[in-house]
DNA sequence: CTAATTGCAAACAGTTTGCAGGCGT
DNA sequence: ACGCCTGCAAACTGTTTGCAATTAG
């Protein structure tokens, strides 16, 4: 299985991740790469983030109630943030995950996603601004 | 704002999530309800989610890529683990999350969620069926 | 009786797919 | 030149909404 072709959209689509340090949505990315390619439509971009989560160049972050997003993968293992006031996604560091794990016998657990929501730095309802 | 109407329709749905203890999507709403109220139409299943979410009867529950799901309100603050063979989801008693959070400055924490992913002692690989 | 609720179908939003033409390799 | 990739629009799925008829209070 060659590797894809290396068309200006795809190029274009690459570009925006590695330029927007958070998850994006398939809207955004649109927007975002649309200003390298006008012409550029959603269908492709589709097509292009599935084929790079395939590729395992990416990873879906899925957020309740809201269309997938996408970040670059071989990122360290982290989990994310979701500012409930802006609605953008941070990631987080290292595993917020217990340690000690107490579940029911016979469960197998071969993943874990963790998201907290909260409101980020810059709309932090005290935010130490005087 | 008055209680809502005691219909047929919402009663069903609502001794639904009575009898089923797990989180609950729409379409299987529909398909449960309608045992007791055959005619009941999908439009009518989403409008009572929503209701019951407002009134806070229900909870909505977020799955990657799947449409949400409900399930009662007023539960032990609990996690789901959803079983990647069987499609499934469980609750898991008690809190999973790390108790010394290390997140950069200014991020207030409101809530979180965590779901394992896996299998279930039913789907179990490894059983120990000699 | 009066107005909220229902069921149907049309409207919507997000995502996928078919096809003819364009463009990497 | 070959065939993958793109763009457009149509198809699909999940969810919401408009409206006339039904029914709870």
């Amino acid at each position: 299985m060659p590797r894809q072709r290396q068309t200006r959209q795809r190029i274009a689509i690459e570009n925006v991740f590695d330029h927007e340090p958070r998850p994006l949505g398939p809207a955004e990315v649109l927007d975002l790469a649309q200003e390298e390619v006008p012409k550029l439509g959603i269908a492709t971009v589709y097509r292009a983030l599935n084929d790079m989560v395939e590729e395992k160049l990416l990873r879906v972050v899925e957020l309740p109630g809201q269309p997938a997003r996408y970040e670059k993968s071989g990122l360290h293992h982290h989990h994310h943030f979701h500012c409930l006031q802006c609605d953008k996604v941070f990631d987080l560091e290292g595993c917020l995950l217990k340690s000690n794990l107490n579940l029911p016998e016979g469960f197998k657990v071969t993943g874990h996603d963790i998201t907290l929501s909260g409101s980020c730095p810059a709309c932090a309802p005290d935010s130490d601004e005087s």
